[in-house]
DNA sequence: TAAAAAAGAATGAACGTTCATTTTTGTTGT
DNA sequence: ACAACAAAAATGAACGTTCATTCTTTTTTA
């Protein structure tokens, strides 16, 4: 296990507050204070590590972008066969995201509305870089049908943000099954 | 013209600034007295129309929602081929996401986030039934995939809204061209 | 001219943030 | 090993502001 100081339990622990409680009320309704409280930890002390709300809200969605990043990735080495990174990637990411639902669902609210400031956005998207360069190669080889890399991106990945919502507000509960009936949705929508 | 009385100009006012404001600010940084500001009205007014903010934010969810899907069906008739039901319906919604880009960028926040409370969510779901009925034809008639229609969805029409988002935040243009695609992708994901 | 609609100013609560203190931590001299 | 103490971390209370909402008055409508 890695070795935290005082100080980085205290931080995670109003990282995880963020999430838990953006996550069920909104912005709008997730004071400093709830916040503070859900941390175990004085209002006051919030702003040792962040400047201000907004600071800190940038920096748990960086963090957790690059959580999530780092996860789908994880597993996928770029001397794959495109079939293969692909299927990799995309699982990896459908883990992600029905594991590491609180994470996700923090994702999902923060690219869907002006909550980030641009630049904080702009720092989540380098990332994906990995999936764009496998993309390309796969265009090049004929494997990948020659589409925008939004496009790519809108139908075959961001769905699985979509399920997961819908998984999280009840009503539909995505099995093994599912999954695999997504994946081929989603190879099949790219795949030349 | 439908005639408009003067209690309903008003409104509509408040409706148009609610969704401007909250797409460019989020429901945080929208505070009432902007909201009557860019309506032209005293905030107190906003309260002859709604009983208080959260009021305000489910009315103008559940109207723009029924707008997006009357204008969904509007060319629809459910006793087409479902080929060609799908590809009307698939493409009035396109349409409405890029012309009428504020109100869908609008429910794309609602649809993600806590801001709406869960009756009106439920409310604004029910519109969507002509569609399920199409894809359950559909199915039945095998040319369509045996999928939960919650997956139907997220591969078929959600990839939409991301595009739209994507075109809104700038870095991507969606062009005729772009939209076919889309629309093949869209099919080829559904399509058995 | 009475009723309805609208307005602006007022109100109290809640919020983000800061301040004055206290507590904890780590270092030094014995 | 430990007392003394300075620096850092943390706190609860307090501050000023902003917000949603209401109240009283004025304007518009019929």
């Amino acid at each position: 296990m890695a070795e935290l100081t005082k100080g980085e339990i205290k931080r995670n622990a109003l990282v995880k507050a963020t999430i838990e409680l953006v996550n069920n009320s909104g912005f709008h309704a997730a004071p400093m204070s709830k916040i503070a409280k859900m941390a175990n930890v004085s209002p006051a002390t919030i702003y040792l590590y962040f400047e201000n709300k907004q600071d800190l809200v940038n920096q748990v969605y960086i963090e957790v972008k690059a959580a999530f990043t780092e996860y789908a990735f994880e597993t996928f080495d770029p001397k794959m066969e495109v079939e293969e990174g692909f299927e990799i990637i995309w699982k990896r990411i459908a883990d992600f995201k029905l594991k590491e639902c609180e994470e996700a669902m923090f994702l999902a609210q923060c690219d869907n509305t002006p909550m980030i400031d641009e630049p904080s956005r702009q720092q989540g998207i380098k990332h994906l870089q990995p999936l764009l360069d496998l993309w390309e190669r796969g265009k090049n080889e004929g494997k990948i049908k020659p589409l925008s890399d939004y496009i790519l991106y809108a139908y075959s990945i961001n769905p699985l943000s979509f399920l997961m919502i819908a998984q999280k507000r009840g009503g539909f509960q995505l099995t093994e099954d599912h999954l695999e009936e997504a994946y081929q949705s989603a190879w099949s929508s790219i795949k030349k």
